[in-house]
DNA sequence: AGTTTACTCCGCCTTAAGACTGAAATTTCA
DNA sequence: TGAAATTTCAGTCTTAAGGCGGAGTAAACT
């Protein structure tokens, strides 16, 4: 494959942004074509530009890795889009992979581990971070059939969101309009399908899977 | 100032490290002798080499930047230290500054306002992110009395340590191997203190201010 | 039309949580 | 040495939380 590899860095830290180019500009055939400093500019830039390969980080102003990923692959579903993100949130690799994503390392990778997977992606290979890979099979493990919670429906979501506030079921009650009964009800399933044994559990949960701020 | 101005990189990521140097190699006078991927890694080098200043993040697997600001600041109080951070944690401004940072940057700053905020940091003027001292001084302003939260005792963060991770009273009294009375005398402590009505916002708490993980 | 899903609410029951008061032993520090 | 803080635990009391079973209504899907 002679031909050179087209790609686009989105990040918001224009250093990440730097110091991914002094690792793949070390390859003579990859070639830096755009970057971008959120999801909004990563879908234009995009759409503009035709890249090969998108190295996107997932935490960003604006609009976030995940919809910019949903949002390219509905136009140019060729692209392979690699998220390159924080350990913070290995939790986000199934959004990710289902929205699209290619493959998906995380920043303590070395230079070669990234030249290696873009080369892969070009030539249709996945490559999922050991680390991550692992998290995810003990997910499953320890959840045969739940896919790591079960859908919430939309008035779930918002009585989680509340409980990761730290408020109670009378004051959630109050909030939504409706019975204090009701709200126990939510809760019940809530913790049921998260597969935790208390509020304060959700609460974390919720935290930690960016699913509440 | 005509000498060179020797200064240490920590960060976790390589790539960012990169990104660094790339940003402060264009400064003729500045020195990069060394790079550390976490906070034991910094204070071994930091007594090795004796840094002008250190350039850390504050999130780092071993061991966190501020542990080991504190630990620098206690065997070489004249090194300045540059809090660099993404904009997740905010809330850790006031811990950093405790602890001994000298300046606190966010990683979104462009490599001008980072080479400044160095050459400010020679010349003892401090300087910190405008975004994060607007948030600052929103936290000051809603609450005048207490320092944020009242101390903590080593005890007590223990046992809020376990509450972040979702443990019940009577759990987190078989992990510290004291009754659960005096597990519930604690955690009567730590809501008082912290401000908070329950042990699900004392979680929350603990988890935005990164005092747990 | 019939079935499923979501949202609402009731009652009963059990237990964990948290407030308040009091207090002894140990450590820390002035 | 003496005072203050920390850690430990007891008793009592009130209420929030959460499990379990049941149930009606409306919307969506088949």
């Amino acid at each position: 494959m002679p031909d050179e590899i087209k790609m686009m860095i989105v990040d918001d830290h224009d250093m990440v942004r730097k110091g991914l180019k002094a690792y793949l500009l070390t390859e003579p055939d990859f070639q830096i074509i755009g970057e971008g400093a959120n999801g909004k500019e990563a879908v234009s830039l995009a759409n503009e530009l035709h890249p090969d390969v998108i190295l996107m980080d997932l935490i960003m102003p604006e609009m976030t890795g995940i919809e910019a990923t949903k949002e390219i692959m509905a136009t140019l579903p060729k692209t392979k889009i690699i998220i390159i993100t924080s350990f913070y949130d290995d939790e986000q690799v199934f959004p990710a992979i289902e929205a699209g994503a290619f493959s998906y390392l995380l920043k303590t990778a070395s230079a070669d581990e990234i030249i290696a997977t873009i080369r892969k992606a070009i030539q249709d290979e996945s490559v999922i971070e050991q680390k991550v890979a692992q998290k995810m099979m003990n997910q499953l493990r320890s959840k045969p059939k739940k896919p790591l919670h079960e859908e919430l429906t939309k008035r779930e979501k918002e009585v989680l969101l509340l409980i990761g506030e730290g408020k109670t079921n009378s004051q959630i009650a109050e909030e939504l309009y409706i019975g204090l009964k009701t709200v126990k009800t939510h809760v019940s399933n809530i913790l049921g399908k998260l597969g935790v044994n208390d509020r304060t559990q959700a609460a974390v949960y919720a935290i930690r899977n960016g699913m509440v701020r």
